[in-house]
DNA sequence: AACCTAATTAGCAAGTCGTGCGAATAAGAA
DNA sequence: TTCTTATTCGCACGACTTGCTAATTAGGTT
C-alpha cells in the first residue's frame, strides 16, 4: 500500500473525495503488518475518531482493494483480514491463537503443479501452518498435548 | 475419505449410531472431488433423502472432519468447502467460476520460509489462482478483458 | 465567501453462513 | 418388545458483510 500522503494524491486523481475517515483508515493500514480484520480496524479508528462507522471502514477497505492497495486474506472461517503488504510474500498461521505474519518464501517458483494443462496459471498463494512460540510455551505449561482448534474457532472463541 | 462400509465399522467403534442420513451423506462425499459446500451437500441429498435437514448435513461433516476423514477448504469468503481426499495435495482455483481442482504438487519440500525462526511448521498449503479452459474461451467470446471478481464475490454472484 | 452538486457517511435492515438448543425420533443393545 | 441414549430436525441466534437511503460534506464554481 502506498503512504496516506501517495493515496490522497490517487484518491483526488480518481475523482474520489478525501474525507477524515478515509485518512485516518489509510494511517492506521499503512505498514500496518497485523493483518487486521474490518472490525478490529473499526476499534482502533473508534478510538481516534469516536462515530466513525463501521460500514465505513468496510467500503474503504474495499475500495483500497478494488485499488490494488491491499489484499484480502481468507484463512479459516472467520472474518476477512486485510493486508497492506504488496510485495511477493506468503503467510504463517499460528493454530493456536490465530496470529497471521508475513513471510519470504524461497522456492515458490520451482513449484510445479502436475495434471492442470488446461488451467491458466496466475498466481501461487502458500499458507504454512504450525504453532508460534509463544503458543509451544503455553501449551507446555498447561499441558495441552491435544489438538487446538483452528484459526477460525479460536478467533470466534477469543472474542 | 474412507468407503462408506469403512465409515459404518469407525462409526459403530466409536460408537455412533449408523443412521441413514449419515450413509447417504457417506456415499454422496465418498471420491467426491468436487469440493462441495454444505448446501450443495444438501441439495444433492434433500433429492435422494426428501426432508433431510441441512443442520444433520453440517454436523455430519463435522464429525467426519473431527474423525480425520475430510478437510475443511476456506478460500475466498463464500462458504466452507469440504474435501474427502487426504492425499497430499493442494488446489488450483479458478478465479471466474470458482471451481477448485485438486493437484498434486512437486517441490513443495523445498519451500523456505525466511525469518519465522519462532514458529514450529506442521503443514503446508499451496494454493494457485488462474483461469479454467472454459472460462478463458468464453472471456475471448465475450470480451471480458477487464480483472474477474474474486472466487468469493463470483461464488456469491452465481447463487 | 457563499453556493452547488456529486460523492460519501452513518446506521439500520437484510443476507449469508454456520451453530446452540431442545423436543421428538430412532438406532442398537438388552 | 423395551429401554437408553445418540441423533435428527427446525428454529432462533450469532458473526460477518453488504444494500439501501437520508443526511452530510468535500471540493470545484461563481
Amino acid at each position: 500500500m502506498q503512504t496516506p500522503t501517495e493515496l490522497a494524491a490517487a484518491y483526488r486523481s480518481q475523482g474520489r473525495k478525501l474525507t477524515p475517515q478515509r485518512q485516518l483508515l489509510f494511517h492506521l493500514m499503512h505498514g500496518n503488518d497485523k493483518h487486521p480484520t474490518a472490525e478490529s480496524l473499526f476499534a482502533e479508528a473508534s478510538a481516534q475518531m469516536p462515530g466513525i462507522s463501521l460500514r465505513t471502514v468496510y467500503q474503504t477497505l474495499n475500495e483500497l482493494a478494488e485499488m490494488g492497495e491491499l489484499q484480502f486474506i481468507d484463512i479459516g472461517g472467520g472474518a476477512t483480514r486485510f493486508d497492506p503488504n504488496l510485495d511477493d510474500h506468503h503467510h504463517v498461521v499460528c493454530v493456536d491463537c490465530g496470529q497471521i505474519r508475513d513471510v519470504h518464501v524461497n522456492g515458490t517458483a520451482a513449484l510445479k503443479p502436475v495434471g492442470i494443462e488446461d488451467f491458466t496459471i496466475n498466481e501461487v498463494g502458500v499458507v504454512f501452518q504450525g504453532v508460534c512460540s509463544t503458543c509451544e510455551k503455553s501449551r507446555a505449561k498447561s499441558n495441552k498435548t491435544a489438538h487446538a482448534k483452528s484459526p477460525a474457532q479460536q478467533a470466534k472463541v477469543s472474542k
